[in-house]
DNA sequence: GATATTAATGCAAGTCGTTTGCGTTTGTCA
DNA sequence: TGACAAACGCAAACGACTTGCATTAATATC
């Protein structure tokens, strides 16, 4: 398995500790992973950077840190689970339909025009999906 | 299978010889059931409403009608897509994450504040995800 | 520092939504 | 009405993700 940069571990213990979890290097690798991402990594991306970790402790370590609220499951049209870090500036993404490239979109800069397109290298937006989550009456109770 | 109702079977036909696909009762069905539906429906939904139409034709024909742009696609945090028809009043989908209760909202409605939560029966929104798809520079030459 | 406890891991197998291959049936058009 | 491509159904495959269970390793306690 890959070891993770000295830069963050500190961190990234102080944040395992908090939610109880044990610290295990195959979480602090997957945590580094996520905190040097420039985007959204699916499972395969991120195990690609991990190494020998198998799949089933990289799906139930990215659920435990989506409970702490450390990781954010992104959707997209793919069949695909992605995931980032949920600190950081609250922004949305930008995905190309034909080659899957995706960036980050911060929420001032939301105004559909050739600015935006052009500042973000991308020639048009099609189509976008705005979903909201929460709990309705009946499960509140 | 089941038969669908008269009232849009002229409008069905229409749309499928535009798009240059063969009329069957499945298609047309399908087209019924979803303008008759108030929300997105999985093909599971659908299915149950079609009667004795085999899955891989209802996932065939979701993508014809897809391709045609009569059908749109939607992404929850499902594993499972949602199909509505792409006509109509643009809106978007509050969906409670305790039980899967789906609702349309307008765009004008977007203001998260107590009112727009009563208007929808929901308790409190706790998340939203917001997508841009399109082409990227690249892949627009 | 050794040890007991409990969580974390790896492996095998299973699940579920969706897709593919292929032979048969059915719209459509000449 | 018959030819032909498109649509269909069935079986099987696929890929993302989950579950069960026995093994290993991190933490707490002595």
């Amino acid at each position: 398995m890959n070891k993770p940069c000295n830069q963050h571990i500190a961190e990234s213990k102080e944040q395992l500790k908090a939610g109880s979890l044990k610290i295990t290097s195959a979480r602090l690798t997957l945590l580094d992973i996520l905190k040097h991402a420039k985007k959204p990594l699916s499972i395969k991306e991120i195990s690609l950077r991990l190494g020998e970790v198998d799949l089933v402790t990289l799906y139930r370590n990215v659920e435990s840190l989506q409970n702490l609220g450390i990781v954010k499951q992104i959707n997209l049209k793919d069949r695909q689970a992605y995931y980032e870090l949920s600190g950081g500036e609250h922004h949305h993404h930008l995905i190309c339909t034909n080659c899957g490239k995706l960036e980050d979109v911060q929420v001032e800069e939301i105004k559909l025009n050739k600015t935006f397109l052009k500042n973000h290298g991308f020639a048009k937006v099609t189509d976008h999906s705005l979903e909201f989550f929460g709990i309705c009456k009946n499960c509140d109770r």
